[in-house]
DNA sequence: GCGCGGTGTTGACCCATGTCAAGCTTTCGA
DNA sequence: TCGAAAGCTTGACATGGGTCAACACCGCGC
């Protein structure tokens, strides 16, 4: 994270994140109205964040692992506005957010590092926005395993390897399409001799048609 | 804005914003790939913001008015990733975000401010995604249009009466519609006696009859 | 080993929205 | 005043993805 710190200061972030929270697969690590009190940073596992509206309408607003920074939409109005869902056994730091703020006062590090992480969210769902409301269905599976690869890999994982956390229905809510849509794209792409799937372990053999698929739309003039 | 501060601090707020920079119909604010410096407040006039991929695709992200803030997107990489284009005369107030960082490390309130209003673009993205992600043609429009005029009337405006500063194109392209939908949903709305259109001028009617469409899903179980 | 629930796949059909095209209205500059 | 361009509307038709339904697969507890 940030660098070129004094020991002083190291010390008092160590302090920031000293508690920690394990999350079972399945549970809650906030809901929607719950009251906001700490981002949590992801230590270990997966997480969804979806949004419920009474009448029944859900929507998958982002897939988060390790590393990743959650709760951010509760600042706003002291109260979440989502649900965060563990989808495989979890443990997250928590990080009280009035010491986040008392804090980067202080650490000028620490603030612009706050600073990038919203703002990175921000262009984060400006990219989801795009694939939402201009992409055709491949197109958006497409992109939503070059995004997951890329991720894990950067983790440390193979850049062609992975394994789905979520059910077919999740990826479905996160990209505006129905499950049988995405089981159908998915069968499609290993049709094509792209991808190679099995239940939820994914295998990517060809990365270039994926890209060519996101990014060269056949496309209207 | 945030209350309750001395004049000392005041003052200094003053100065933050105290460049102004007038934006022409049809002109950028700031556009993809340039250098981030600056936050802007919207003191008049009418923004979008859009994304536009290499490949063609165009994503109108936002529509925003007097009192919104743009340009948080450039934070995380010190370049902005999306246009900021005035849909009619504009002015702004321009904030060197440095200032606001250093600031905001003495003026708590400030602090806070500027982490809610991250925060809110954070949730209001959700919103979109819900939109873009779950909602029919006319549950997208009702929601645009109710958006709309609750924004308007909480600077004076009519509660039932605006005038669309943007295209059917930009419309469409906000809600992941084609303008033809587009027009064509609003022509149906009209028929419906729940609007009255001529041209960029509409009267709201029937607000509650807009609410019933997006909430009262007919749907699926 | 068996059965059950959750999950995933596939097919047939249908509809909302996209596509293409024609023509109208408004705006604006020459 | 006229003409051209931009924006908007409407119609006819095409199609991608939704819907509904049947069934297969997998993991788990008994």
């Amino acid at each position: 994270m940030p660098v070129g710190l004094s020991d002083h200061d190291l010390t008092r972030l160590d302090d920031l994140v000293a508690t920690r929270r394990k999350i079972k697969r399945g549970t809650t690590l906030f809901t929607n109205g719950e009251k906001f009190t700490s981002l949590y940073a992801i230590r270990t596992g997966f997480f969804k964040t979806c949004l419920a509206t009474e009448d029944g309408r859900d929507q998958v607003t982002g897939f988060q692992m390790a590393g990743e920074i959650i709760g951010l939409d509760g600042i706003v109005n002291d109260h979440h506005t989502c649900d965060a869902v563990a989808l495989e056994d979890a443990e997250v730091c928590v990080m009280p957010f009035d010491r986040i703020e008392e804090l980067s006062r202080e650490v000028t590090a620490l603030q612009t590092h706050v600073h990038k992480i919203m703002s990175r969210e921000i262009v984060r769902e400006h990219g989801v926005m795009l694939l939402l409301g201009s992409m055709r269905a491949e197109e958006r599976l497409a992109a939503f395993l070059l995004n997951l690869v890329q991720r894990l890999h950067a983790r440390g994982f193979s850049q062609s390897e992975l394994i789905l956390r979520m059910t077919r229905e999740e990826i479905g809510s996160y990209l505006g399409l129905k499950l049988e849509t995405v089981s159908r794209t998915f069968s499609k792409f290993a049709e094509d001799g792209i991808i190679e799937v099995r239940q939820r372990h994914v295998r990517i053999l060809d990365t270039e048609a994926l890209r060519r698929l996101v990014n060269n739309t056949p496309q209207c003039h």
